[in-house]
RNA sequence: AGAGGAGUGGCAGAGCGGUCGAAUGCACUGGUCUUGAAAACCAGCGUACCGCGAGGUACCGGGGGUUCGAAUCCCUCCUCCUCUGCCA
């Protein structure tokens, strides 16, 4: 949620940067917030005089009963009651303006940040970055969804009995890999200083507001009815949201956190002929980077946090290409967003297993996550999380870039973690 | 899940219909004293909104109600504790 003192102060800026991310209604709807926001002040003034007013009578009221002076007490009762009545429509428009208010700001993305490419579609990302090279595969080589029916290590017939499309079972190698990587990555995040978390799965409503999945992407989640929670889509959620309603001192910056979740994701409306296998699931493992700074620094943040997803992927030996979001393809609530893509060799195609992002105080403001400055007074901090990283598509390109006529060759930094070297 | 008890400022803990945004202690910040520190003493010490300011308004787990007036009474939801039941 944007800040209202930036729409009111900057409202040509932030218009002219929506702008760069296709969003046509920004003029419009900031007028409307202006305007509900002129609205909100001058009824509150209005209500608060009354209800000034009524606590002086309460008091007077109070002295005068206290003197046995029944009968004047009485009598500014009447006055008391018609200021009651005028405060108590005043407090109802203003719950109304609030809401109305509110709703409009839940309307309005995140401003890209300067450095974001102009664009409309994923076809203008830029690429900032490539590293390595693709492997020469074998004339006969497969792509992912042949080999795990090859070495049945992961079954998604299995999946469609038991649950339903996108919940693929991992079996044998297979699983222990996903749970090698998974280790690995979560080691690979300590090492690098940050605090390994495990958070609930589920989420409630306020939740899914405070990082901005609600009312966005409502209908994207699973939810449970009977509790009203939701199943997370990615553990930025419960994450990011221990840190709702919270004030941090300067010290305890910056916040790093790590956490393994399995995200659930319904993909209503987005599957195709083009997510086969692995690509696309309904559920899936990933281990995720969470982090809190100060404003100042978190694009140097952003920057450390992409180079440390870099790594992840050059010791697991994969070839890779970075991509600044342009303004179109951007998400909702970020800032600015760099996605890592690995290429996938058999199938021909980069896939993204990685997003970094910043959401500068986009998400703060709806958590209410401050910190108090050197001028003694409240300041919204930046949130920023990153894939490191996504199990799927990671597993997907290694089985099919690692393809041997002798079976699959696992990345060195991983044996450790499998107990074995080939998947044959 | 049932019965009982409880939720107050960073923490502990008073208040149980008016003068309470809330005693007191601890913690914290500034000052005095000291070579320095500790101790002692003095002062300050929640958040949001409105207002140039003086100041005003709201908030005592959340929501609703009674009342001229609610931290205090009533309803409801949530959370925690104790006992009983069930169960990884």
């Amino acid at each position: 949620m944007l800040e209202l003192n930036q729409l009111r102060n900057n409202r040509e800026g932030i218009v002219k940067s929506l702008n760069k991310r296709r969003f046509a209604q920004a003029k419009e709807l900031i007028d409307q917030i202006i305007q509900l926001d002129d609205d909100r002040k001058s009824t509150q003034s209005k209500n608060d005089e009354l209800l000034a007013e009524s606590n002086q009578i309460s008091k007077q009221i109070g002295a005068l009963m206290k003197e046995g002076k029944k009968e004047e007490a009485e009598k500014i009762k009447i006055r008391s009651a018609a200021l009651k009545a005028e405060s108590k429509v005043l407090s109802e428009s203003l719950v109304s303006i609030e809401e109305e208010l509110k709703q409009i700001l839940y309307k309005i993305p995140n401003t890209p940040n300067d450095s974001v490419p102009d664009g409309a579609t994923s076809e203008d990302n830029e690429v900032v970055y490539e590293h390595g090279s693709t492997p020469q595969l074998a004339p006969d080589a497969v792509p992912h969804w042949d080999l795990i029916k090859k070495y049945d290590i992961i079954d998604f017939d299995l999946g469609n009995k038991v649950t339903g499309a996108g919940f693929p079972f991992y079996k044998g190698k297979g699983a222990r890999l996903q749970r090698a990587l998974v280790n690995f990555f979560l080691d690979e995040a300590i090492k690098a200083g940050y605090v390994e978390v495990q958070p609930p799965i589920m989420i409630n409503e306020e939740s899914g507001y405070g990082t901005g999945q609600l009312p966005d992407k409502d209908g994207q989640m699973y939810h449970v009815t009977e509790e009203n929670y939701f199943l997370i889509p990615t553990a930025e959620v419960p994450i990011t949201n221990m840190y709702r309603d919270v004030i941090l001192e300067s010290k305890e910056l910056p916040v790093k956190h790590v956490g393994f979740t399995p995200c659930f994701r319904r993909e209503a409306g987005s599957w195709g002929a083009h997510v086969r296998g692995l690509n696309r699931l309904h559920q899936f493992d990933k281990v995720e980077l969470v982090q809190i700074h100060h404003p100042d620094n978190s694009y140097k943040a952003l920057k450390e946090m992409c180079e440390y997803v870099q790594g992840l992927l050059e010791k697991l030996g994969l070839q890779y290409r970075v991509l600044n979001l342009c303004g179109g393809d951007l998400g909702f609530t970020a800032a600015q967003t760099f996605d890592m893509e690995v290429f996938s060799a058999a199938q021909q195609k980069w896939l993204e297993v990685s997003s970094v992002s910043n959401f500068e105080t986009f998400q703060a403001n709806r958590l209410k996550l401050r910190y108090r400055g050197e001028d003694k007074k409240m300041h919204l901090l930046h949130t920023l999380n990153g894939s490191a990283l996504a199990l799927p598509r990671i597993v997907a390109s290694i089985l099919e870039n690692n393809q041997t006529p002798d079976g699959i060759k696992m990345p060195e930094v991983i044996v450790p973690y499998t107990g074995f070297d080939m998947i044959s």
